[in-house]
DNA sequence: TTATTATTCAACCATTTGGTTGAATAATAA
DNA sequence: TTATTATTCAACCAAATGGTTGAATAATAA
């Protein structure tokens, strides 16, 4: 029968599933770039990626903008803060995890100033 | 030819880009319970909740404990500390979300509390 | 105009996924 | 012992996934 609905939430989870996503994720991080050159940095065909990048399109994870035959791709974090609420809801931080706690929020805290 | 190698995060994401393994993992959060007790709420045949057990087993969400016939099983949150991480390192609070961040910094501490 | 370039679409293939049902196993209860 | 209960395993199925190659499209360069 397989999936019937699929919810945003279900899409992002499924797009970070991949190594291939999350490093095009990870380069997207750093600047816009072309399907041709994010396709560079991979052994995968060229249409093997522009495949990833409709997977990331359809969980809301990249902005495309089109200039003449260029496509140019940019990471939208937005769809994930939901993911992070949602794992932080059920994380269990104080019973096995204090300190990863302490270094996550002096993560945020460094990145911040 | 598909998927050669997963790595444990590839496992946690693709775990949670399930309703019903998340709504297993939400049960799991407020009590140890048995595979029979699980599948009592969701609408599937208890093999099929058998079978998502195994997928978040996989990923290391799962402590199972046997006393007799009973498999007790527990969520274990530790392999989503890499996930968040991940995110956390990508999620780009700055430019978008700072509300957000506040918003889910405010909902540690209260859970702290 | 023609050739090249960037990208997508389509068809194909093997594997995985998410469900089913029925049989097997192993512990407990009668 | 026998029946019941909890769980897994096996076989099956349809759909999704992740890759391939080749053709189509559309913009730019020669």
């Amino acid at each position: 029968m397989a999936k019937a609905y699929t919810s945003r939430l279900d899409r992002v989870f499924a797009a970070l599933s991949d190594p291939t996503r999350r490093g095009i994720i990870a380069q997207l991080r750093e600047e816009e770039m072309s399907v041709l050159e994010l396709a560079e940095s991979f052994d995968m065909s060229f249409q093997a990626i522009s495949k990833h990048l409709k997977v990331l399109d359809k969980a809301e994870l990249l902005h495309r903008r089109k200039e003449g035959r260029y496509q140019w791709c940019k990471f939208n974090s937005e769809p994930m803060a939901d993911a992070v609420k949602w794992m932080s809801f059920h994380y269990d931080f104080w019973k096995e995890s204090f300190n990863s706690l302490e270094q996550f929020l002096d993560q945020l805290k460094e990145k911040e100033e």
